[in-house]
DNA sequence: ACAAAAGTGTTTCAAATACACCCATGT
DNA sequence: ACATGGGTGTATTTGAAACACTTTTGT
């Protein structure tokens, strides 16, 4: 029996917010080789006594700073040669972070952290951008069936909010009729009977994720 | 900076069939410790030059001689404690083979393996259990929105027979001809012209998946 | 003739889509 | 009064679901 190879295992995060109807995901400058200076996902080593999620969320906050309001796993990356230090195999997590104003404050191992538009990204160290890309389909995937959208926003918040953040996801417009209808009959979300007044024109109503436990599907 | 803990990253896979209108799972029983003699999923330690899809396959026809027909990565397991002997971290794969009688080969690690009704599974190894829950609840799911089900069958098989794969995956009887509509109606199969004579009845068209590359969406 | 699986259409219901105007507020 | 985003309803189309009988073969 051959002697088992240890590689090493590191954590990747994909951390997405909606900004200002722009969907942009977080990534840190590289302190160290390799590709020092190069952007890339926040992440790092798996260390002995924490779960892979707990690795990912603590990679995560000590890099940027940021604490993501939702993680699930995406996928792994293994292949030979993905990392000229040697063999490594990085487990991805898709993050999502609420929109609601925060400093970034790199650290650690990262020489910067910032919010960068899906639209126009920087060159990624290591296969960043597959991961990326990756993660990307999942959101865009999942928005139609679970309650993800509603971890990229605050507490309260009216539907035009909603509705601006599946339009950054996906990318184009929705219909405002159609999208109230489908959002209010799925039950995901509940009124709050509370208002937002804000700006010089009606105030909206305020809603907030519904208490009922994930998503109902009968029969 | 921390120095980095090596872990060792292991590949196993949880390959279905159907068989007599039953899905089953392979699994072998452990030859060595941990957990010698127990069930446990297909699977081994990574290589330093093979991917992890090379290492998931490799080991599942090391283990079994099983070549699979189709596998794709499922999630990765990596809980502290997982496994006695230290930290490891395995990529779960989900693998299909097509219903064509083929035998087993223990070999290796492997002191026996067998298929196993779903329904009906052993106590397993590691949190193996878990990844067979997961793997099920993933195959069910992309049975409706993919062509998966016909790598469960071989390259010419009569709609009965990708009814019958179908229903063994969701545990619930289809109606046939809303089942023949909607699978005509996709576009992923097509006639071949011929037709399967077997038994004391009418003969069966026989079909294949279609040419046409991955599932259109249109809009 | 009978047994056994193959094959075939229509009706009903639910959900998705397309589409345009009035409402409440601040200035 | 007007500018700004908030809020609302209906008609049409599309896809899902329910449902039973005839056909072709082997014995």
């Amino acid at each position: 029996m051959p002697i088992p190879t240890p590689a090493m295992v590191t954590t990747d995060c994909a951390v997405f917010r909606v900004s200002e109807h722009k969907l942009e995901v977080l990534l840190i400058a590289r302190a160290n080789a390799p590709f020092a200076g190069c952007w890339a996902l926040p992440g790092g080593f798996l260390e002995p006594d924490e779960t892979l999620a707990e690795c990912a969320a603590r990679e995560l906050v000590e890099e940027t700073g940021v604490v993501p309001d939702y993680l699930e796993q995406l996928a792994s990356y293994g292949d030979p040669g993905r990392d000229p230090r040697g063999r490594t195999v990085t487990i991805a997590y898709l993050g999502l972070k609420s929109d609601t104003a925060q400093s970034l404050a790199a650290a650690d191992d990262a020489a910067d952290a910032r919010w960068f538009a899906v639209s126009s990204l920087p060159s990624l160290a290591f296969d960043h951008a597959r991961i990326i890309a990756d993660a990307l389909t999942r959101l865009r995937a999942k928005l139609s069936y679970s309650s993800i959208a509603l971890k990229l926003l605050p507490a309260e918040f009216p539907l035009s909010a909603l509705q601006n953040v599946c339009e950054a996801i996906l990318g184009h417009p929705l219909d405002k009729r159609n999208f109230r209808k489908q959002i209010l009959g799925l039950g995901v979300v509940e009124d709050t009977g509370r208002r937002q007044r804000l700006g010089q024109h009606r105030p909206a109503m305020l809603y907030r994720a519904a208490t009922t436990r994930g998503i109902q599907i009968f029969r």
